[in-house]
DNA sequence: TTCATAGTTCGATGATAGCCGAAGCATCGA
DNA sequence: TCGATGCTTCGGCTATCATCGAACTATGAA
C-alpha cells in the first residue's frame, strides 16, 4: 500500500524539463560535460549540478572524471530505450521535437586534448592499435604489448622505456568529446602527438585558443598507412 | 532552445506516485474503473479524477464508458513497454516492488453485468461465437450472422426477430471487469443469460447484492459443449 | 605560486501542483 | 419520480522542488 517510491521516482527524474533536456542531449551516445549539459538545458551550472547528482543517484547517468571536467553518459541502452519510448508516446500525443544536429565538423575531426590527439582520428588510432594488438586492455589498465613496443620504435622512433613517469601512466583511455568512445592519453599519447608534430604530419591551428589540429596531405596519408582512416 | 515541454511532460505524468500506481495497476492489461484506480492509488475519487484526465490528455490511457462506470486502460503496448523499462531501471537503482495478485476468483469466473453474463465464461462465450462466425464484428457495430440466427434458434430456442429493441442494440461488446477483453451485452446477451437461468444451467448467487453466477455441473457441461471452456 | 576555469554546496525565494471538502452531473434501480 | 452510486468540477490550502546568487573546492596553465 504505502510502498510508493520506486518507478515513479525514476520517471519524475525524467519529468523535469531541464533534466529531460540533458538526457535527450545524451541520447546521441556522446558523453557531455556538466557545463555543456547546463547550456543544453538552459540553466545555470549550480542548478545543473543539482540535477546531475540526482540523475546519477537514480542510476540514469554515470560520470567519468577527466581532469577538471566531468563527462556524463547514459548508464546503458535500457535508459535510451525508455527515453525513445517516451518520445514515441509524446509524438503520438502532441508536438514533436527535433534535436539539434552535430556541431563544428573541424573540431570533431582532430584536435588537442591537453597534450594528445583527440577527435575522429584519435579514436580511430586507439581502435586500430587495439585491433593490431599493439595495446592490451585489461580491466582498468592499458599497456603496450611487445608487438606494440617494436611498432613504436620502428614506425615512430619512440622508445617505450623513455615513457615511464612516476605520476602518469604510459597508456590511458581518455573519453572523447565528440565521440562516445575513447582515445589514447598518457605519456604514450603525448609522445605520439609530439612525434606527429615533429614529423610535420600535423600542426596545431594558429588561431589562439583553438584546439583544432590540422593534418598535412602527406601526414594524413602516413597516419592512414599506420592506423587506417575513420569510418 | 526554448522548445521545452514534450517528452518531459509525459514522463512527469508517470512521475507522480499516485498516477504511477494507477498505471502499474493497469499494467496487467485489465481495464479498471476510476474508483478502483483511486483506491489502488490511495487517494480520494476527486483527486483521482484529476489525475485520470491528465493521463488521458497525455495519451497514456483511454476511457471506455460503461453505464455509470468509466473503465480506463492503457492506450497501447508502447506505454506498457515504457513502464516496464522504467521498472527495470528502478530495480537496478534500488528497491523492487511486487504487484498485488488477482483478487476474488469467484467473481472472475462468472457474474452478472447488469443483465448479461460476464467474467471468464462471458469472455469465452463471445470469443467462441466470433470464431464460430455466429457474430460478425464490423467497425463499432456487431451483428448476428445467418449462421448465428440458426444457432440461437436450434441450441437455445432464441428467435432473433424477437430481440429487436428501439433503443438498445441486439449485440454489443461490453468491457469485462476482470478480463481486459469484451463479453456480449445487448438484448441478445440478456436473452442468453435469461435462457441459461430458465434451463437451470446457472443461477445468481443467493447472497443479497452478490453478482456471482453459479453454474450447475450439467449447465457448465452444456455451456462448454456450445462455447468451450476458458483457457 | 598565482590566476583562471570546472564544478559543487548552501540558503532563500517563488511557482507549480497534489490534495481534499463541498457541490454539481449523469446513470442505474425501484 | 425519487434516491443511490460513480464520477467530475471548483476553491483553497500546503508542501515540494526548481532556480539562482554567493561562496567554496579542485584541477590545469602560466
Amino acid at each position: 500500500m504505502k510502498s510508493g517510491p520506486d518507478i515513479s521516482r525514476i520517471a519524475a527524474l525524467v519529468g523535469d524539463p531541464a533534466r529531460c533536456n540533458m538526457l535527450t542531449a545524451l541520447l546521441t551516445g556522446r558523453a557531455l560535460t556538466a557545463s555543456e549539459l547546463a547550456q543544453e538545458a538552459g540553466i545555470t551550472p549550480q542548478t545543473a549540478s543539482s540535477h546531475l547528482s540526482k540523475l546519477e543517484a537514480g542510476g540514469l547517468i554515470e560520470p567519468e572524471k577527466q581532469g577538471r571536467h566531468r563527462y556524463y553518459r547514459l548508464t546503458g541502452p535500457d535508459v535510451a530505450d525508455v527515453l525513445e519510448g517516451l518520445q514515441g508516446i509524446a509524438a503520438r500525443a502532441g508536438h514533436m521535437r527535433v534535436r539539434t544536429g552535430p556541431k563544428d565538423p573541424a573540431l570533431r575531426r582532430a584536435r588537442i586534448c591537453y597534450d594528445h590527439l583527440a577527435g575522429d582520428l584519435g579514436v580511430q588510432m586507439l581502435d586500430s592499435m587495439k585491433s593490431q594488438k599493439l595495446i592490451r586492455q585489461s580491466k582498468q589498465a592499458m599497456e603496450l604489448t611487445g608487438e606494440g613496443k617494436r611498432f613504436m620504435a620502428e614506425a615512430l622512433q619512440i622508445e617505450a622505456d623513455t615513457l615511464e613517469h612516476p605520476r602518469r601512466p604510459v597508456c590511458k583511455a581518455c573519453l572523447d568529446w565528440s565521440e562516445r568512445r575513447h582515445h589514447l592519453a598518457g605519456t604514450l599519447g603525448a609522445a605520439m602527438m609530439d612525434r606527429f608534430t615533429e614529423l610535420k604530419w600535423a600542426a596545431r591551428d594558429a588561431t589562439p585558443g583553438s584546439r583544432v589540429v590540422n593534418f598535412s596531405r602527406n601526414g594524413e596519408k602516413r597516419f592512414a598507412a599506420l592506423f587506417g582512416v575513420p569510418e
